[in-house]
DNA sequence: GGTCATGTGTGAATCAGGTTCAAAAAGTGG
DNA sequence: CCACTTTTTGAACCTGATTCACACATGACC
């Protein structure tokens, strides 16, 4: 009985840790050849397992996709862990979880262009319902963190609560911001053609116009570069201290360990 | 001579034609069965030709879905030519931009998936040249619109001219934002998960704190839902005047005429 | 130990759909 | 009408994801 049990626990361990080494196979390929470089047959050979096996895993390509981004959003989510602990006022908070998150982009270029692959419909309606959900959930403590972030400082009369908007409602423009920017900035040769270059500096300031546009003090005014260079200074100064850098050389590659 | 141009003449027409009818086809394809439902072979059957004679108009699948998507991104941007003459002060004009966008997502919920799948990298890279620069060209009116709101805002004194930001860059902020929001409504579920619903009334106000943090004049407070909306309906009224209303049916289907 | 039932792994075969290209048809000039 | 060029055709080809009949391992029971 005990013995069923222990063995049938090892078959779940060795079946994860096989889960594991598939994605991170997977992902390794991607970061080298890109997308179309991940191919079913070639990755199950390289991991030393059969087609087949592969597909005990995972239900199709685009499935296996969506656990790689599961697992990078989760590092990505993790950024916003250490946030609320650090000594900034609430603007500079909000602030913290943009230049996280456009660093984590840096160190992992690939990651946005996979997501935004995964939500294509094309793709998106090949993914299970259990590695979606998952997806999501991975996701779901960013947007968590905007929305501690926005009724913190409400709660401390930093933002003045806006009529007919909830807290992930404030949080939504400073995240579709970002979004938008990083597409932007993703997009192939765009923002080249319109001749426009650094779009992250870009980003900071539209973002501080934005939150001073909702009076969350303490404002600081968008058009004023040396002030605004400052202020990500310091807050870069601050998460780096934390253990959450520009320079983060982690880039996942250590997610075996 | 002049009968040799003339045959000439009137193979190119005829190539031309059969190229829009194949473009047309395309998209009416898409449109009903999605992305998924768009087989070259079918297709060209379809329109009744041979799949080889598809492949002398597109040189592969994402060829032709890069022209689908330059086609109506020429419908998209034609939307922003009648703005400059329209009687309203700069700051209304920007929001007339996003309002016609807005609109013009309504009315063509595919546009947005198809460009979002179109510039993901494994897409993107069969799209030949030409093409490519058709679809940046084709996009380019918008861009510049948005560009000519803000260098007539600066020139009558309406926005302060900001330091070290050209006019494109500071079209940068509501472009980005507008873009993260239609990415962020059309990801399947993500906002349900959250929670969030009427996600362009939402950008509608990030819009105006965005703008009244930049001190576009005159500024109205993000947080006077009445006020927003007032506006928003004041706009409105002057774009339905112009033809470009939300209600506007064209839908792209009579491109043909 | 031997044998059967059950679950797991295998990889060659299947399938789908985009792409090609040799042959047929149409067009052109003399 | 003939010789030659250009265009069209659609069946064959190719790639790569997915499947599934079979081999193999495991554990239960005699």
């Amino acid at each position: 009985m005990l013995d069923h049990m222990s063995t049938e626990d090892r078959r779940r361990r060795e079946r994860e840790a096989r889960e594991a080494l598939f994605i991170d196979r997977a992902h390794a390929r991607i970061r080298e050849d890109g997308l179309l470089g991940l191919q079913m047959s070639k990755l199950a050979a390289d991991c030393e397992y059969a087609t087949g096996t592969l597909y005990q895993h995972f239900e199709s390509r685009e499935d296996l996709l969506a656990a790689v981004a599961a697992r990078s959003t989760r590092k990505r989510a993790a950024r916003f862990r250490v946030i609320p602990g650090l000594d900034l006022d609430t603007r500079a908070r909000m602030l913290a979880i943009v230049l996280a998150d456009i660093d984590f982009a840096a160190v992992n270029p690939d990651y946005h262009r996979l997501m935004q692959y995964l939500v294509t419909e094309v793709v998106w309606a090949n993914v299970s319902v259990a590695r979606r959900t998952a997806l999501l959930e991975a996701a779901r403590p960013i947007s968590e963190a905007v929305g501690a972030v926005v009724s913190e400082a409400r709660a401390h009369g930093d933002l003045p609560p806006a009529r007919e908007m909830g807290a992930e409602e404030m949080g939504l423009g400073p995240w579709a911001l970002n979004v938008g920017m990083q597409d932007l900035a993703n997009a192939q040769g765009l923002l080249d053609a319109y001749d426009i270059h650094r779009p992250y500096d870009h980003l900071i300031r539209h973002f501080h116009a934005l939150l001073t546009g909702w009076r969350w003090e303490p404002c600081l005014d968008p058009d004023d570069p040396a002030r605004v260079r400052a202020e990500t200074d310091r807050v870069r100064a601050a998460l780096a201290a934390a253990g959450i850098g520009a320079d983060t050389v982690e880039c996942e590659r250590t997610a075996a360990d």
